[in-house]
DNA sequence: AACTATTGATAACT
DNA sequence: TAGTTATCAATAGTT
Protein backbone atom coordinates (compact mmCIF):
# COMPACT_ATOMS: atom_id res chain seq x y z
CA UNK A 1 0.00 0.00 0.00
CA UNK A 2 2.50 2.60 0.54
CA UNK A 3 6.12 3.06 -0.39
CA UNK A 4 6.53 -0.27 -2.51
CA UNK A 5 3.79 -2.76 -2.83
CA UNK A 6 3.44 -5.80 -0.36
CA UNK A 7 3.56 -9.44 -1.18
CA UNK A 8 0.96 -11.22 -0.29
CA UNK A 9 2.58 -14.04 2.47
CA UNK A 10 3.11 -14.10 5.98
CA UNK A 11 5.90 -10.90 7.27
CA UNK A 12 8.56 -12.71 8.43
CA UNK A 13 10.08 -10.21 10.54
CA UNK A 14 8.59 -10.46 13.44
CA UNK A 15 8.73 -6.87 14.40
CA UNK A 16 7.53 -5.77 11.57
CA UNK A 17 4.42 -8.04 11.46
CA UNK A 18 3.28 -7.38 14.76
CA UNK A 19 3.22 -3.47 13.68
CA UNK A 20 1.69 -4.58 10.50
CA UNK A 21 -0.57 -7.14 12.38
CA UNK A 22 -2.12 -4.04 14.44
CA UNK A 23 -2.80 -1.63 12.01
CA UNK A 24 -4.58 -4.08 9.46
CA UNK A 25 -6.15 -4.98 12.85
CA UNK A 26 -7.42 -1.26 13.12
CA UNK A 27 -8.41 -0.96 9.63
CA UNK A 28 -9.88 -4.31 8.78
CA UNK A 29 -12.41 -3.28 12.24
CA UNK A 30 -13.22 0.13 10.91
CA UNK A 31 -14.12 -0.97 7.39
CA UNK A 32 -16.40 -3.20 9.08
CA UNK A 33 -18.08 -0.65 10.95
CA UNK A 34 -18.68 1.64 8.29
CA UNK A 35 -20.24 -1.49 5.70
CA UNK A 36 -22.39 -2.17 9.09
CA UNK A 37 -23.21 1.70 9.01
CA UNK A 38 -23.56 2.71 5.67
CA UNK A 39 -25.56 -0.52 4.15
CA UNK A 40 -27.29 -1.54 7.08
CA UNK A 41 -25.58 -4.77 8.03
CA UNK A 42 -24.96 -6.76 10.73
CA UNK A 43 -21.48 -8.11 10.68
CA UNK A 44 -19.35 -9.75 13.01
CA UNK A 45 -15.56 -10.23 13.25
CA UNK A 46 -13.18 -12.72 15.20
CA UNK A 47 -9.62 -12.46 14.82
CA UNK A 48 -7.15 -14.39 16.16
CA UNK A 49 -3.83 -13.69 16.38
CA UNK A 50 -0.70 -15.82 15.71
CA UNK A 51 -0.35 -16.47 19.52
CA UNK A 52 -3.99 -17.23 19.86
CA UNK A 53 -5.35 -13.53 21.60
CA UNK A 54 -8.94 -12.32 20.44
CA UNK A 55 -9.98 -9.60 18.73
CA UNK A 56 -13.33 -8.82 17.88
CA UNK A 57 -16.19 -7.42 16.67
CA UNK A 58 -19.84 -7.30 16.48
CA UNK A 59 -21.93 -4.61 14.76
CA UNK A 60 -25.60 -4.57 16.48
CA UNK A 61 -26.37 -7.01 19.17
CA UNK A 62 -23.53 -9.48 20.26
CA UNK A 63 -21.38 -12.22 18.74
CA UNK A 64 -23.41 -14.13 21.04
CA UNK A 65 -26.15 -13.38 19.28
CA UNK A 66 -24.85 -13.41 15.59
CA UNK A 67 -23.18 -16.83 16.62
CA UNK A 68 -26.52 -18.47 17.30
CA UNK A 69 -28.32 -16.79 14.37
CA UNK A 70 -25.50 -18.55 11.95
CA UNK A 71 -26.52 -22.20 14.15
CA UNK A 72 -29.91 -21.41 13.30
CA UNK A 73 -29.56 -20.85 9.50
CA UNK A 74 -27.24 -23.60 8.98
CA UNK A 75 -28.15 -26.49 10.87
CA UNK A 76 -26.00 -28.61 8.76
CA UNK A 77 -22.54 -27.10 10.06
CA UNK A 78 -24.06 -27.61 13.69
CA UNK A 79 -23.37 -31.79 12.52
CA UNK A 80 -20.04 -30.68 11.30
CA UNK A 81 -18.73 -29.32 14.41
CA UNK A 82 -20.37 -32.33 16.30
CA UNK A 83 -18.64 -34.54 14.17
CA UNK A 84 -15.12 -32.83 14.60
CA UNK A 85 -16.24 -32.69 18.36
CA UNK A 86 -16.32 -36.48 18.42
CA UNK A 87 -13.05 -37.58 15.67
CA UNK A 88 -11.86 -35.46 18.70
CA UNK A 89 -12.57 -36.81 21.33
CA UNK A 90 -12.03 -40.35 19.98
CA UNK A 91 -8.89 -39.66 18.53
CA UNK A 92 -7.94 -39.84 21.88
CA UNK A 93 -7.76 -43.11 22.90
CA UNK A 94 -8.34 -42.83 26.82
CA UNK A 95 -10.94 -40.51 27.31
CA UNK A 96 -9.91 -39.78 30.95
CA UNK A 97 -6.54 -38.04 29.91
CA UNK A 98 -8.93 -35.13 28.55
CA UNK A 99 -8.88 -32.05 30.48
CA UNK A 100 -12.00 -32.25 32.66
CA UNK A 101 -11.95 -28.50 32.61
CA UNK A 102 -12.05 -28.81 28.81
CA UNK A 103 -14.71 -31.45 29.00
CA UNK A 104 -16.87 -29.79 30.72
CA UNK A 105 -17.03 -27.03 28.79
CA UNK A 106 -17.70 -28.99 25.51
CA UNK A 107 -20.41 -30.72 27.39
CA UNK A 108 -21.74 -27.02 28.30
CA UNK A 109 -21.32 -26.06 24.44
CA UNK A 110 -22.65 -29.41 23.41
CA UNK A 111 -25.95 -29.16 25.78
CA UNK A 112 -26.32 -24.98 24.74
CA UNK A 113 -26.76 -26.20 21.13
CA UNK A 114 -28.14 -29.43 21.29
CA UNK A 115 -31.47 -27.09 23.26
CA UNK A 116 -30.95 -25.10 20.38
CA UNK A 117 -31.63 -28.03 18.11
CA UNK A 118 -34.68 -29.17 20.02
CA UNK A 119 -36.06 -25.33 20.25
CA UNK A 120 -35.54 -25.43 16.46
CA UNK A 121 -37.35 -28.71 15.98
CA UNK A 122 -40.07 -27.67 17.69
CA UNK A 123 -40.19 -24.57 15.56
CA UNK A 124 -39.88 -26.15 12.57
CA UNK A 125 -43.04 -28.47 13.67
CA UNK A 126 -45.21 -25.77 14.34
CA UNK A 127 -44.40 -24.43 10.95
CA UNK A 128 -45.16 -27.64 9.12
CA UNK A 129 -48.52 -27.70 10.87
CA UNK A 130 -49.19 -24.54 9.58
CA UNK A 131 -48.19 -24.52 6.00
CA UNK A 132 -49.92 -27.80 5.84
CA UNK A 133 -53.01 -27.09 7.51
CA UNK A 134 -53.12 -23.68 4.98
CA UNK A 135 -52.37 -25.79 1.91
CA UNK A 136 -55.12 -27.96 2.88
CA UNK A 137 -57.43 -24.89 3.67
CA UNK A 138 -56.34 -23.09 0.15
CA UNK A 139 -57.06 -26.67 -1.79
CA UNK A 140 -59.80 -27.92 0.05
CA UNK A 141 -61.69 -24.50 -0.54
CA UNK A 142 -61.63 -23.56 2.97
CA UNK A 143 -63.09 -26.82 4.79
CA UNK A 144 -63.13 -25.24 8.58
CA UNK A 145 -60.44 -27.95 9.77
CA UNK A 146 -58.11 -24.93 11.38
CA UNK A 147 -58.49 -23.88 14.80
CA UNK A 148 -59.27 -20.16 15.86
CA UNK A 149 -55.68 -19.88 16.92
CA UNK A 150 -54.41 -21.37 14.00
CA UNK A 151 -56.25 -19.10 11.74
CA UNK A 152 -54.93 -16.68 13.80
CA UNK A 153 -50.88 -17.83 13.09
CA UNK A 154 -51.64 -18.33 9.54
CA UNK A 155 -53.17 -14.71 9.22
CA UNK A 156 -50.16 -13.31 10.74
CA UNK A 157 -47.89 -15.31 8.32
CA UNK A 158 -49.86 -13.65 5.87
CA UNK A 159 -49.54 -10.21 6.79
CA UNK A 160 -45.85 -10.63 6.78
CA UNK A 161 -45.53 -12.45 3.96
CA UNK A 162 -47.33 -9.37 2.00
CA UNK A 163 -45.30 -6.91 3.76
CA UNK A 164 -42.53 -8.04 2.23
CA UNK A 165 -44.11 -8.14 -0.96
CA UNK A 166 -45.47 -4.76 -0.59
CA UNK A 167 -41.34 -3.84 0.42
CA UNK A 168 -39.96 -5.72 -3.02
CA UNK A 169 -42.63 -3.55 -5.11
CA UNK A 170 -41.28 -0.16 -3.16
CA UNK A 171 -37.96 -1.55 -4.41
CA UNK A 172 -38.71 -1.69 -7.72
CA UNK A 173 -40.92 1.45 -7.93
CA UNK A 174 -37.93 3.53 -6.29
CA UNK A 175 -35.25 1.56 -8.59
CA UNK A 176 -37.40 3.33 -11.45
CA UNK A 177 -38.09 6.52 -10.21
CA UNK A 178 -34.09 6.48 -10.16
CA UNK A 179 -34.07 6.33 -13.77
CA UNK A 180 -36.43 8.58 -14.40
CA UNK A 181 -34.52 11.29 -12.28
CA UNK A 182 -31.21 10.05 -14.66
CA UNK A 183 -33.11 10.93 -17.55
CA UNK A 184 -34.74 13.72 -16.59
CA UNK A 185 -31.83 16.00 -18.01
CA UNK A 186 -31.92 14.53 -20.68
CA UNK A 187 -35.86 15.20 -21.21
CA UNK A 188 -35.64 18.78 -19.82
CA UNK A 189 -33.12 19.54 -22.72
CA UNK A 190 -35.08 18.11 -25.40
CA UNK A 191 -37.72 20.47 -23.92
CA UNK A 192 -35.91 23.25 -24.24
CA UNK A 193 -34.87 22.42 -28.11
CA UNK A 194 -38.35 21.68 -29.08
CA UNK A 195 -39.41 24.60 -27.34
CA UNK A 196 -36.83 26.97 -29.50
CA UNK A 197 -37.66 24.99 -32.77
CA UNK A 198 -41.45 25.93 -32.67
CA UNK A 199 -40.53 29.42 -31.38
CA UNK A 200 -38.72 29.74 -34.37
CA UNK A 201 -41.07 28.42 -36.50
CA UNK A 202 -44.04 30.48 -36.04
CA UNK A 203 -42.12 33.35 -36.41
CA UNK A 204 -43.28 36.88 -35.34
CA UNK A 205 -46.97 35.82 -34.30
CA UNK A 206 -49.49 33.21 -33.01
CA UNK A 207 -47.00 31.79 -30.41
CA UNK A 208 -49.76 30.00 -27.28
CA UNK A 209 -48.11 30.39 -24.13
CA UNK A 210 -48.26 27.21 -21.96
CA UNK A 211 -50.96 28.09 -19.10
CA UNK A 212 -49.01 28.13 -15.89
CA UNK A 213 -51.68 25.96 -14.06
CA UNK A 214 -51.24 23.06 -16.96
CA UNK A 215 -51.45 20.18 -14.94
CA UNK A 216 -49.39 18.63 -17.63
CA UNK A 217 -45.91 20.81 -18.03
CA UNK A 218 -43.41 20.65 -20.48
CA UNK A 219 -40.87 20.59 -18.56
CA UNK A 220 -40.14 17.97 -15.63
CA UNK A 221 -38.09 18.35 -12.62
CA UNK A 222 -37.40 16.56 -9.51
CA UNK A 223 -39.66 18.65 -7.96
CA UNK A 224 -41.94 18.56 -9.81
CA UNK A 225 -41.81 14.42 -9.35
CA UNK A 226 -41.69 14.72 -6.07
CA UNK A 227 -45.07 16.61 -5.82
CA UNK A 228 -46.52 13.77 -8.12
CA UNK A 229 -45.34 11.13 -5.61
CA UNK A 230 -46.83 13.15 -2.77
CA UNK A 231 -43.94 11.76 -0.84
CA UNK A 232 -46.39 8.92 -0.55
CA UNK A 233 -43.43 6.25 0.10
CA UNK A 234 -41.92 5.03 3.03
CA UNK A 235 -38.61 5.71 2.12
CA UNK A 236 -36.96 4.30 4.65
CA UNK B 1 -13.21 7.83 -0.20
CA UNK B 2 -13.17 8.83 -3.65
CA UNK B 3 -15.23 11.39 -5.83
CA UNK B 4 -16.51 12.78 -2.80
CA UNK B 5 -16.37 12.02 1.44
CA UNK B 6 -18.97 9.65 2.28
CA UNK B 7 -21.08 10.67 5.29
CA UNK B 8 -20.75 7.68 7.97
CA UNK B 9 -24.93 6.46 8.14
CA UNK B 10 -27.23 4.50 6.36
CA UNK B 11 -27.01 5.06 2.53
CA UNK B 12 -30.38 5.98 1.84
CA UNK B 13 -31.18 5.32 -2.08
CA UNK B 14 -31.65 1.56 -2.17
CA UNK B 15 -29.94 0.92 -5.45
CA UNK B 16 -26.92 2.94 -4.10
CA UNK B 17 -26.56 1.27 -0.77
CA UNK B 18 -26.90 -2.11 -2.53
CA UNK B 19 -23.88 -1.53 -5.00
CA UNK B 20 -21.96 -0.26 -2.07
CA UNK B 21 -22.34 -2.87 -0.35
CA UNK B 22 -21.82 -5.43 -2.54
CA UNK B 23 -18.57 -3.08 -3.47
CA UNK B 24 -17.38 -2.71 0.62
CA UNK B 25 -18.08 -6.50 1.50
CA UNK B 26 -15.60 -7.37 -1.52
CA UNK B 27 -13.34 -5.13 -0.05
CA UNK B 28 -13.63 -5.82 3.51
CA UNK B 29 -12.60 -10.00 2.82
CA UNK B 30 -10.17 -9.22 0.60
CA UNK B 31 -8.63 -7.05 3.57
CA UNK B 32 -9.19 -10.10 6.23
CA UNK B 33 -7.69 -12.41 3.70
CA UNK B 34 -4.71 -9.95 3.52
CA UNK B 35 -4.42 -9.64 7.42
CA UNK B 36 -4.67 -13.83 7.80
CA UNK B 37 -2.01 -14.07 5.49
CA UNK B 38 0.74 -11.29 6.46
CA UNK B 39 0.25 -12.06 10.21
CA UNK B 40 -0.62 -15.79 9.98
CA UNK B 41 -3.62 -14.80 12.07
CA UNK B 42 -7.05 -16.37 11.79
CA UNK B 43 -10.46 -14.31 11.04
CA UNK B 44 -13.96 -15.05 10.85
CA UNK B 45 -15.93 -12.63 9.24
CA UNK B 46 -20.00 -12.69 8.97
CA UNK B 47 -21.76 -10.36 7.29
CA UNK B 48 -25.57 -10.27 6.97
CA UNK B 49 -26.87 -8.14 4.70
CA UNK B 50 -30.10 -5.74 5.79
CA UNK B 51 -32.46 -8.56 4.21
CA UNK B 52 -30.70 -11.26 5.87
CA UNK B 53 -28.58 -12.63 3.40
CA UNK B 54 -25.54 -14.41 5.17
CA UNK B 55 -21.73 -13.54 3.34
CA UNK B 56 -18.80 -15.41 5.24
CA UNK B 57 -14.95 -16.27 5.52
CA UNK B 58 -13.09 -18.17 7.95
CA UNK B 59 -9.43 -18.02 6.85
CA UNK B 60 -7.83 -21.26 7.85
CA UNK B 61 -10.55 -23.75 9.08
CA UNK B 62 -13.82 -23.57 9.12
CA UNK B 63 -15.89 -20.87 10.55
CA UNK B 64 -17.71 -23.92 12.85
CA UNK B 65 -14.39 -24.28 13.81
CA UNK B 66 -13.99 -20.60 14.96
CA UNK B 67 -17.21 -20.49 16.86
CA UNK B 68 -16.11 -23.47 18.84
CA UNK B 69 -12.88 -21.54 19.99
CA UNK B 70 -15.07 -18.84 20.53
CA UNK B 71 -17.41 -20.52 22.71
CA UNK B 72 -14.28 -22.82 24.45
CA UNK B 73 -12.60 -19.28 25.49
CA UNK B 74 -15.64 -17.30 26.78
CA UNK B 75 -17.69 -20.18 28.41
CA UNK B 76 -19.28 -17.42 30.89
CA UNK B 77 -21.42 -16.60 27.74
CA UNK B 78 -22.56 -20.14 27.38
CA UNK B 79 -23.37 -20.14 30.86
CA UNK B 80 -26.11 -17.42 30.78
CA UNK B 81 -28.54 -20.17 29.04
CA UNK B 82 -27.86 -22.09 32.11
CA UNK B 83 -29.47 -25.32 31.06
CA UNK B 84 -30.80 -28.22 33.68
CA UNK B 85 -27.83 -30.19 33.16
CA UNK B 86 -25.33 -27.37 33.85
CA UNK B 87 -27.33 -26.74 36.97
CA UNK B 88 -27.43 -30.50 38.14
CA UNK B 89 -23.74 -30.73 37.24
CA UNK B 90 -22.65 -27.49 39.16
CA UNK B 91 -24.65 -28.79 42.01
CA UNK B 92 -21.80 -30.91 42.53
CA UNK B 93 -19.47 -28.83 44.20
CA UNK B 94 -16.08 -30.14 42.55
CA UNK B 95 -16.76 -31.01 39.03
CA UNK B 96 -13.90 -33.32 39.04
CA UNK B 97 -15.23 -35.80 41.03
CA UNK B 98 -17.85 -37.09 38.69
CA UNK B 99 -17.16 -40.18 37.30
CA UNK B 100 -15.36 -39.65 33.98
CA UNK B 101 -16.92 -42.93 32.55
CA UNK B 102 -19.99 -42.11 33.40
CA UNK B 103 -19.13 -38.42 31.79
CA UNK B 104 -18.28 -39.64 28.88
CA UNK B 105 -20.55 -42.61 28.48
CA UNK B 106 -23.28 -39.35 29.17
CA UNK B 107 -22.00 -37.94 26.45
CA UNK B 108 -21.88 -40.28 23.80
CA UNK B 109 -25.78 -40.96 24.77
CA UNK B 110 -26.27 -37.42 24.48
CA UNK B 111 -24.40 -37.14 21.54
CA UNK B 112 -26.27 -40.31 20.00
CA UNK B 113 -29.96 -38.25 21.08
CA UNK B 114 -28.37 -35.25 19.15
CA UNK B 115 -27.51 -36.71 16.49
CA UNK B 116 -31.09 -37.84 15.79
CA UNK B 117 -32.32 -35.09 16.68
CA UNK B 118 -30.41 -33.37 13.59
CA UNK B 119 -31.43 -35.75 11.47
CA UNK B 120 -35.04 -34.66 12.75
CA UNK B 121 -34.26 -31.24 11.75
CA UNK B 122 -33.25 -31.97 8.50
CA UNK B 123 -35.97 -34.07 7.37
CA UNK B 124 -38.75 -31.55 8.86
CA UNK B 125 -36.50 -28.50 7.03
CA UNK B 126 -36.88 -30.70 4.04
CA UNK B 127 -40.34 -30.73 4.20
CA UNK B 128 -41.04 -27.55 5.02
CA UNK B 129 -39.00 -26.50 1.50
CA UNK B 130 -41.73 -28.74 -0.32
CA UNK B 131 -44.93 -27.34 1.53
CA UNK B 132 -42.84 -23.77 0.41
CA UNK B 133 -42.34 -25.01 -3.08
CA UNK B 134 -46.36 -26.33 -2.97
CA UNK B 135 -47.17 -22.63 -2.11
CA UNK B 136 -44.98 -20.89 -4.41
CA UNK B 137 -46.49 -23.42 -6.92
CA UNK B 138 -49.96 -22.83 -6.13
CA UNK B 139 -49.57 -18.92 -6.53
CA UNK B 140 -47.85 -19.06 -10.45
CA UNK B 141 -44.26 -20.42 -9.90
CA UNK B 142 -42.50 -17.43 -8.35
CA UNK B 143 -39.25 -17.19 -8.77
CA UNK B 144 -36.50 -16.10 -6.28
CA UNK B 145 -36.50 -12.55 -8.21
CA UNK B 146 -40.02 -11.90 -8.91
CA UNK B 147 -41.11 -8.99 -11.28
CA UNK B 148 -43.44 -6.00 -10.43
CA UNK B 149 -46.29 -7.44 -11.92
CA UNK B 150 -45.84 -11.07 -10.17
CA UNK B 151 -46.00 -9.39 -6.53
CA UNK B 152 -49.09 -7.97 -7.27
CA UNK B 153 -50.64 -11.06 -8.56
CA UNK B 154 -49.20 -12.73 -5.11
CA UNK B 155 -50.37 -9.93 -3.50
CA UNK B 156 -53.72 -10.37 -4.49
CA UNK B 157 -53.41 -14.13 -3.51
CA UNK B 158 -52.66 -13.47 -0.28
CA UNK B 159 -54.92 -10.76 0.38
CA UNK B 160 -57.63 -13.11 -0.50
CA UNK B 161 -56.33 -15.61 1.28
CA UNK B 162 -56.70 -13.43 4.13
CA UNK B 163 -60.47 -12.76 3.72
CA UNK B 164 -60.77 -16.29 3.83
CA UNK B 165 -59.37 -17.11 6.97
CA UNK B 166 -61.25 -13.83 8.21
CA UNK B 167 -64.15 -15.37 6.96
CA UNK B 168 -63.45 -18.64 8.36
CA UNK B 169 -62.56 -16.95 12.05
CA UNK B 170 -66.06 -15.38 11.79
CA UNK B 171 -67.44 -19.08 11.08
CA UNK B 172 -66.11 -20.36 14.16
CA UNK B 173 -67.49 -17.01 16.05
CA UNK B 174 -70.85 -17.58 14.99
CA UNK B 175 -70.87 -21.57 15.37
CA UNK B 176 -69.95 -20.27 19.21
CA UNK B 177 -72.37 -17.69 19.25
CA UNK B 178 -74.89 -20.81 17.67
CA UNK B 179 -73.67 -22.81 20.61
CA UNK B 180 -74.75 -20.35 22.94
CA UNK B 181 -78.16 -19.91 21.44
CA UNK B 182 -78.56 -23.62 20.89
CA UNK B 183 -78.04 -24.19 24.32
CA UNK B 184 -80.32 -21.35 25.50
CA UNK B 185 -82.55 -22.97 23.47
CA UNK B 186 -82.29 -26.29 25.28
CA UNK B 187 -82.47 -24.54 28.69
CA UNK B 188 -85.65 -22.72 27.78
CA UNK B 189 -87.18 -25.87 26.32
CA UNK B 190 -85.93 -28.20 29.52
CA UNK B 191 -87.39 -25.01 32.15
CA UNK B 192 -90.59 -24.75 30.44
CA UNK B 193 -90.97 -28.88 30.50
CA UNK B 194 -90.39 -28.51 33.92
CA UNK B 195 -92.36 -25.81 34.72
CA UNK B 196 -95.24 -26.96 32.85
CA UNK B 197 -95.10 -30.74 34.98
CA UNK B 198 -94.83 -29.00 37.96
CA UNK B 199 -98.35 -27.62 37.26
CA UNK B 200 -99.63 -30.78 36.66
CA UNK B 201 -98.73 -32.68 39.07
CA UNK B 202 -100.18 -29.82 41.43
CA UNK B 203 -103.59 -30.58 39.64
CA UNK B 204 -104.65 -33.84 38.02
CA UNK B 205 -101.91 -36.43 37.67
CA UNK B 206 -101.00 -36.54 34.26
CA UNK B 207 -97.55 -37.20 33.93
CA UNK B 208 -96.75 -36.78 30.11
CA UNK B 209 -93.41 -38.78 29.06
CA UNK B 210 -90.78 -37.25 26.96
CA UNK B 211 -91.29 -38.51 23.43
CA UNK B 212 -87.35 -40.07 22.66
CA UNK B 213 -87.09 -38.22 19.76
CA UNK B 214 -87.87 -34.84 21.03
CA UNK B 215 -85.42 -32.49 19.68
CA UNK B 216 -84.57 -30.60 23.12
CA UNK B 217 -84.01 -33.19 25.73
CA UNK B 218 -84.29 -32.80 29.20
CA UNK B 219 -81.06 -33.12 29.80
CA UNK B 220 -77.94 -32.16 28.30
CA UNK B 221 -74.21 -33.85 27.46
CA UNK B 222 -71.65 -32.52 26.18
CA UNK B 223 -72.14 -35.69 23.58
CA UNK B 224 -75.59 -34.27 22.65
CA UNK B 225 -73.88 -30.92 22.35
CA UNK B 226 -71.19 -32.58 20.08
CA UNK B 227 -73.69 -34.34 18.18
CA UNK B 228 -75.20 -31.17 17.55
CA UNK B 229 -71.96 -29.15 16.52
CA UNK B 230 -71.06 -32.74 14.10
CA UNK B 231 -67.16 -32.17 15.31
CA UNK B 232 -66.82 -29.07 13.42
CA UNK B 233 -64.53 -27.50 15.39
CA UNK B 234 -60.72 -28.64 15.43
CA UNK B 235 -60.25 -28.79 18.54
CA UNK B 236 -56.62 -30.65 19.38
C1' DA C 1 -19.89 -3.98 -15.50
C1' DA C 2 -16.03 -0.79 -16.34
C1' DC C 3 -13.78 3.55 -15.63
C1' DT C 4 -11.27 7.40 -12.97
C1' DA C 5 -10.85 11.08 -9.75
C1' DT C 6 -10.41 11.12 -5.10
C1' DT C 7 -10.10 9.66 -0.62
C1' DG C 8 -8.38 6.37 2.61
C1' DA C 9 -5.01 3.00 4.29
C1' DT C 10 -0.63 1.96 5.33
C1' DA C 11 4.82 0.66 4.74
C1' DA C 12 8.70 2.62 5.79
C1' DC C 13 10.77 5.80 8.42
C1' DT C 14 11.45 8.88 12.55
C1' DT D 1 4.45 2.95 20.94
C1' DA D 2 3.20 6.96 18.43
C1' DG D 3 3.54 10.39 14.51
C1' DT D 4 4.73 11.57 9.60
C1' DT D 5 4.63 10.98 4.79
C1' DA D 6 5.17 8.95 0.33
C1' DT D 7 2.83 5.72 -1.96
C1' DC D 8 -0.51 2.23 -3.02
C1' DA D 9 -5.35 0.46 -2.69
C1' DA D 10 -10.25 1.11 -2.29
C1' DT D 11 -14.07 3.06 -3.89
C1' DA D 12 -17.93 7.01 -5.02
C1' DG D 13 -19.70 8.84 -8.69
C1' DT D 14 -20.16 8.34 -13.35
C1' DT D 15 -20.56 6.24 -18.01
Amino acid sequence: MARGKVQMKKIENPVHRQVTFCKRRAGLLKKAKELSVLCDAEIGVLIYSSHGKLFELATKGTMQGLIERYMKMKPARVAQAETAMETQLCHNKNPMCICEINFFGSLLLFNHVFMEAKKEINLLKQEIEILQKGLRYMFGGGAGTMSLDELQVLEKHLEIWIYHIRSAKMDILLQEIQLLRNSEGILTAANKFLQDKIEENSGVTNVIPMASDSPYPLTTTSDDINSILGNNFGLN
